[in-house]
DNA sequence: ATGAATACAGACAGGTCTGTCTACTTGTCA
DNA sequence: TGACAAGTAGACAGACCTGTCTGTATTCAT
């Protein structure tokens, strides 16, 4: 069974990601969900806690689905890498998470809201960023790389322009745009 | 003499763009610019058309800055287009604009907080994007791009990738991994 | 079945927000 | 001098915000 917490974290992100965080006021969330206030208040101490779990949902929830796209496209890591632009496109066209259409990336926008860089949920964009990257980099060494970390820093910023690119201007292509500059660094820096 | 319009359209834009927009209180604007609400309110309908007087200076000030840039690096239009990548790693230094230091791009930031595509402040997003696009893609024309639409999208797209990286991750060295792909890209693209 | 934990509705305090209003001061130009 | 434009301070309304509090209902294990 769901627990309140879990409707209330999932209510919160649903709307701290489509509409902002400090759009978003509580009682929106406790209206939404169903959820009375101080229930909330004994899960989380400020809404602040609040936005903070909800970003560790989103985080849980995009690097699952990331991964799943991923793997599910191919077993070769080469493929799989390429893969990952096919599914960004997914999400772009509001396909990827269920209720949940595209409004950019949840950590990109938490940062321009909250860009003191050492602001709890600031920093918390950072270590998303940085575990996707991980991942890729994993896969960069596992196609046989010579330097699986700075391809992996390549392609993770060709991800990130595209999301920009289908954010701001409504373009769900960059994601194409990117993939081909991707082929075209896999090509150079993976064995054939 | 700077109008008092000046004043508070400086200001605005300072404080909305190192602290946000929902977050950034029409008060705190008019104490930091010492002028008076009735004033404000003669100039601007309301806080809304503040916000969106904001970002046209930003749009102004930004590619007058990165034109000034990347005109006094070269007069080769492939030199102006990679000397793109080091006047953005000044950005994300805080050396580009006095007084500013970098909080990411005030226009993905707007992106991010007005999310529907219909609001204004994301519309003229999408226009300042286009018209740096639009910049790119001459300069591309004039170094003998078969194709210089593409090209620019995809200089365009590591440009934002670029931004992103430096503004989440704190990574002002993301310009010049932007920059490495995109002399591969322009070594493919112009003719020798 | 009784006590503990969990959740509920709803009022409330204290603060902040935008936008309006009045009444006063200053500077300019004719 | 006198009319007019532009700016000022500060009060105000009405809405909304976060976070606290009270008192009641439900659930569940012992």
């Amino acid at each position: 069974m769901r627990s309140k917490r879990d409707d209330l974290v999932d209510t919160a992100l649903r709307l701290f990601y489509t509409q902002g965080f400090n759009a978003t006021g509580i009682d929106k969330i406790l209206a939404e969900s169903g959820v009375a206030k101080m229930t909330m208040y004994k899960h989380f101490k400020s809404k602040d806690e609040l936005i903070l779990a909800a970003l560790q949902r989103r985080d849980e929830q995009f690097r699952e689905w990331l991964a799943g796209e991923m793997t599910k496209a191919s077993d070769q890591p080469r493929e799989q890498l390429l893969a990952m632009f096919d599914a960004l496109e997914q999400w772009f066209r509001g396909r990827a998470f269920k209720g949940l259409g595209f409004a950019g990336c949840a950590f990109i926008n938490a940062s321009g809201e909250f860009s003191q860089s050492d602001h709890p949920a600031h920093r918390l964009a950072a270590e998303h960023k940085q575990s996707v990257l991980d991942y890729i980099a994993g896969l960069c060494a596992d196609a046989g790389a010579k330097d699986p970390v700075t391809l992996a820093e390549q392609l993770a910023l060709l991800k990130e322009g595209a999301i920009v690119t289908a954010q701001v201007r409504g373009l769900p292509d960059a994601a194409q745009t990117a993939k081909s500059i991707a082929k075209g660094l896999l090509d150079a820096a993976l064995p054939a």
